[in-house]
DNA sequence: CTACTTGCAAACTCTTTGCACCATA
DNA sequence: TATGGTGCAAAGAGTTTGCAAGTAG
């Protein structure tokens, strides 16, 4: 299994608790710490939400999930194998949704040209209004 | 004076606090609560840090300041007659600096074609690594 | 004078950490 | 059986709120 072998090449175990993390944020498509914690549970009532940062952390840093900061600072964690996606917080309903990067390549390529910046497409977030709330 | 007729157009009154505290986010460019309340806390020590929070909430409402959400929840309050910009933070060394909206026009374009959704300049942040941290 | 503001302290939310016990490999 | 991992409780950061005293208009 593919997480057995992630977690083992770094010097980590395979414990149910990091099964059901990565399953929850895979199958949320966005999770706070919070959200996981809730899905997790009813699963497995006892998993403590110290467990869903501490293993948020390290399947992060094993390339498994990654984050962004989304509306007030809540981290919201998605899958890193889910296609990379920028994301579209509207802020009067709440609403989250995505767009592909394609879009952004333009804006990415300008930055490095004329700032030496790089971007790191994952992690943007674009506030605004939806196209509902936008009327 | 114009923070003074800002705010009794709404019912609020002037003091000193809270010329204090929009000079400090006119004058750090990028100030976050705490930083706004170390500058103020300079000139007039004895000013709590919840009527900085409370001063930058009546002063977004007003529209004198915006915030945006940089790094880790930290919000970062500018004046909101400073010109409109994207906030660049590298992930690497926390350095913020900013580009011109005008490079993300094409992409502000491209969201609302596609997707109706009417990006908020603003507020985006864009993360990623700085010309030092990227090599 | 009256209503809006402030300082102070306590309450809250979100996240991290120390530690003894437990479980994977 | 030896680490590494987990649950629990407490500690920390950052932010909000109730209230009595202070002050702008």
């Amino acid at each position: 299994m593919k997480l057995h072998d992630e977690l083992r090449s770094r010097g980590y175990r395979l414990t149910p608790q990091r099964q059901l993390v990565l399953e929850a944020v895979k199958t949320l498509g966005h999770a706070t710490p919070e959200d996981a914690h809730v899905w997790v549970r009813e699963r497995s009532p006892g998993v403590n939400i110290s467990t869903i940062y501490r293993t948020l952390e390290v399947l992060e840093e094993i390339g498994l999930v990654k984050h962004a900061h989304l509306s007030h600072g809540a981290p919201t964690y998605h899958a890193a194998d889910a296609p990379e996606h920028v994301h579209l917080v509207c802020r009067d309903c709440g609403k989250v949704s995505e767009a592909s990067t394609a879009m952004i390549a333009p804006m990415v390529q300008a930055l490095a040209d004329t700032h030496g910046f790089v971007a790191d497409l994952g992690h943007l977030t674009v506030f605004g209004s939806c196209q509902e709330c936008a009327r």
